[in-house]
DNA sequence: TCGCAATATTTGAGGCTTAAAATATTAAGC
DNA sequence: GCTTAATATTTTAAGCCTCAAATATTGCGA
């Protein structure tokens, strides 16, 4: 049976297998710690590749925290708001922003409400429908959110930027693969 | 200046461009409401890149979410606790489990005191060093962990599992670089 | 028209998360 | 030994998040 620790050791250059583990029983090597470390597999090969998955989104995302929040006073899940707003001009009721961010509805409700009261969103009642709202950006909503768009894609083109185009088509067409497979399994 | 939108019909088969341009026009086409919907791209491909790779993280993370709340009444994150310690039976420091969890220390901190008083972990001093803990699991707390982690490693096996051992490869190769690009730029 | 299910949102309780401040301990330099 | 910096953890305040219950509106069928 093969067995062997995943560490992770981005610095290390490919090894040879005996080395690899050699080295693991020595712990000599600096470990990354995160998610992965230290996963004793045998044939998880897919709670690795789910643990890789979540460790490479959660450090892009608390980058992009950290760096939202130095430059620009403002969280992730607010930028995240007026970006789908930004989108979609004519504006989204709270129930496709709840969808759209992929979080539940009565978070958005919240969220909302500070934004609505910094001035920063609307939420207009709509005619022929008195259960939706009609949320857009306010100007002063559109020219905050422009100032940091530039800046937060440019954050994420510097840690994206390694990867080569063919290799960014390639990994995009594998995550579609992933992405409908995990759709397919129902809602 | 090449255009077009991203809507991301996972169903859709592929099609010629002008062909998606005319359907994203008519906004006929079924879209999937997620964080990538309508992004309006000209080059963004990093920011294409990030949307997706948040997308499929956030769709797995959330059934597992849900998954576990249903038939075992427990949060994730603290199956991520448990996780993290039945992989070191040795133990690990607060610190540690904060590194390993991605998380911040005064998060495990709360977390650590819930499991203690619910007898699952445990909590004790070191010798030679009184600033930190060693926390590990308990006898119960194993008990409780095997139960959950079969079924937790069969959901994940059920939504990776359309990819074949070839792109399970492929797509580790290729998210290990983008984490080491990540990485590479420093804390 | 009445009842009733479906839809859209808000509210409330409980839990997760972070950053920053506070506490305690260790290590290093002088 | 004393001071100072570094390390390890907890506490606190504020915000994010989910689920479930409550409210309000719409639309449909008897």
């Amino acid at each position: 049976m093969f067995k062997m620790f995943v560490w992770d050791d981005i610095n290390a250059t490919r090894k040879v297998e005996s080395e690899r583990e050699r080295e693991a029983d020595e712990r000599v090597v600096k470990e990354a710690l995160d998610h992965e470390s230290r996963l004793q597999g045998e044939d998880h090969q897919s709670i690795r590749l789910w643990l890789r998955l979540l460790t490479c989104t959660n450090m892009i995302e608390q980058r992009l925290r950290a760096r939202l929040r130095e430059e620009f006073a403002i969280t992730l899940p607010r930028f995240d708001f007026m970006a789908q707003l930004h989108r979609v001009p004519e504006g989204l009721t709270m129930g496709e922003l709840s969808q759209r961010m992929m979080v539940s509805g009565g978070n958005v409700s919240g969220i909302a409400n500070q934004l609505v009261s910094e001035g920063l969103v609307s939420r207009s009642p709509v005619p022929d429908n008195r259960r939706t709202f009609c949320v857009k950006l306010t100007a002063e909503g559109r020219r905050r959110f422009t100032a940091m768009a530039d800046a937060h894609e440019s954050w994420v083109v510097e840690m994206l930027g390694d990867l080569s185009p063919g290799e960014h088509q390639q990994i995009m067409g594998l995550l579609t693969r992933l992405k409908s497979g995990v759709t397919g399994l129902g809602p």
